[in-house]
DNA sequence: CGGTCGTTTTGATTTGGATCAAAGCTTCGT
DNA sequence: ACGAAGCTTTGATCCAAATCAAAACGACCG
């Protein structure tokens, strides 16, 4: 089990490196080319344009920005948001690495939401004139993207359940385990990790004030489910999450 | 201004007009072809498989139902939904005319939600199969399909939005300024229409019970800003109504 | 027609989470 | 190493919407 920040340690970035990104790249069973074989992957050389690093704190893209690209997260961690005319804001998704950003902007050309780096983090860019022109080529590519887009679909119904009809303690259990099981998915353990979002944007991201996030926090705790400490959470009881989760234990 | 019901008269089907579906279809301005030239729209041909019709009530997929096609809506109106383990459901959207069903299919080849028809239905049948080989031959659709799918994704950020930080009568004017829109780009009036769904799915939708939905209906009725008798609602006020979704006066 | 069932409206009451408030922690810049 | 600014926790109070309840309305069917 990996115990190192999700960060990865930074390679110098040489030429060869670049031409053959995916194909070398230690998240491609999880990332864009997931499912395709060695040969297709090396088709991929094209794709990648270039590495790029987001400082924490820093927009990879902001609403309304032209749309050219979409990006691969090497490393990191970011949120979405949306804002209303009046300024609150609506945090969509948080993202980590292996997962695809951006995809709103293709549907009017222009970003439809702010992604913002919840730490240092490095992205690969894929401009999409690049992507429409190898997916003629490489039917497993466009296969798969669209699998990626459908996913992205299929979780926002998930988000829109959770917001919809799920109460408050029933969403901080469902984010736990989406957190742990991601995570997990990378090698990292699903059962201790760091937040890298604050309680607000937590709260954001379910439908709920800080407040009620802290308290919960608490709460569970109190319950033997969590030890929580500011960032640090540990999962001490799954089972009992799951039940919070999917039983709805009134 | 058409008055009409949204349910298109059915022609007879015959198999030149199957053929050349996309190509005779009044509804190619705004459904998956949108922005195809004429010429490329005749590729189309081999894209659609079959119409089908649904009846109210009935199902055109089930959540966890093989996936193998996406489906254009002729005539009609439908909800989606998607249901947790302990029986709650939420609905994630109403379709008609134009838009595409079954996009959340394709990520994990079994669909995501339900897409029950709220009237009598008629839908274009687009085996995926089809569309995958179609789409490498003719870039401006697999362009066009990435644009449909991407505003599914814009669309259901909206939803979020609506859900995570709008206020009961945010939601509900947001809601009904949006079928207003929509109607409107098929012709019919912007400012009078009858509901296809009931109180309890309009709720669902906006995640508040039909009780509130109710009230506030009969609220924004009052304050001069909607007629509303049953099914029938006319919008008096559309100014009005965007004051409360975007000024947000509390 | 008349009865039944699903839908809608409206009223009374309750409550989960918001809001307001304040103190304790952490992190970061100088 | 210190101070300021930004997070987090916890308590007290409030309120928007849920829940409970019942009547009215409409559509469909025998």
């Amino acid at each position: 089990m990996k115990t190192e920040s999700l960060r990865l340690q930074s390679a110098p970035v040489n030429l060869e490196e670049l031409k053959t990104a995916c194909a070398n790249c230690n998240l491609r069973e999880i990332c864009l080319p997931a499912g395709l074989s060695e040969a297709e992957i090396h088709g991929l050389d094209e794709l990648v344009y270039v590495r790029k690093k987001v400082r924490r704190g820093d927009a990879l893209y902001r609403t309304d920005e032209a749309f050219d690209a979409i990006y691969a997260i090497r490393s990191g961690f970011f949120k979405t948001r949306v804002t209303t005319l009046d300024g609150r804001d609506q945090v969509t998704g948080f993202s980590m690495a292996g997962e695809i950003l951006g995809m709103d902007g293709i549907g009017h050309d222009k970003h439809n939401c702010d992604a913002i780096a919840l730490e240092d983090s490095e992205i690969c860019t894929i401009p999409y004139a690049n992507l429409e022109k190898v997916a003629l080529e490489v039917p497993s590519l466009q296969r798969h993207f669209h699998k990626v887009m459908s996913r992205e679909i299929i979780r926002e119904n998930g988000v829109m359940m959770l917001l919809g009809v799920m109460r408050a303690e029933e969403r901080l259990a469902a984010f736990l385990l989406n957190l742990s099981q991601r995570l997990n998915a990378r090698g990292y353990s699903a059962l201790e990790f760091n937040l890298r979002m604050t309680r607000e944007e937590i709260g954001s991201y379910l439908g709920m004030k800080l407040e009620t996030v802290s308290r919960l926090f608490s709460k569970f705790q109190v319950d033997g489910l969590i030890e929580v400490n500011q960032k640090y959470v540990g999962l001490r009881n799954i089972e009992g999450l799951r039940e919070i989760y999917a039983h709805h234990t009134r």
